[in-house]
DNA sequence: GATCTGACCACCG
DNA sequence: CCGGTGGCCAGAT
């Protein structure tokens, strides 16, 4: 049996994929997984992530997810702004613009 | 080992 | 889009 990679590996490998200026959502990664309801090991997985630009990883209505650590999150928005996204006053970005998904590239 | 909590999401209304 | 509910699973107490 092939030892696959352990669910946070895979994950923090398609985390790594996402391109700059790029969101992704904890969903579509448990999606790509092929476990959908499994977005909350997702949120785990991210906990104990590191060296994987976690920065670009939002929840399902492109708002930055509450952490442990709240200058996280104003971090957070600070570096995808400066990779050019934009949050509306809600604090939220456009995922039909910014999300991004392996294997569809956008030209 | 039961119980609670948590970087969440899909579904329903 | 928003809010409530159920589900999933690992870590902490």
């Amino acid at each position: 049996m092939a030892p696959e990679p352990s669910f946070p590996q895979q994950v923090y490998a398609i985390v790594r994929k996402v391109p700059r200026g790029k969101v992704i959502t904890y969903g579509a990664i448990a999606h790509l997984l092929g476990a959908p309801r499994k977005a909350r090991q997702v949120g785990w997985a991210m906990a104990t992530a590191d060296h994987v630009p976690w920065h670009r990883v939002v929840n399902a209505r492109g708002e930055i997810s509450r952490r442990h650590a709240p200058d996280a999150e104003a971090l957070q928005r600070k570096k995808l702004e400066a990779e050019g996204l934009v949050f509306d006053v809600d604090g939220r970005v456009d995922l039909e613009r910014y999300l991004w998904l392996p294997n569809v590239r956008v030209k």
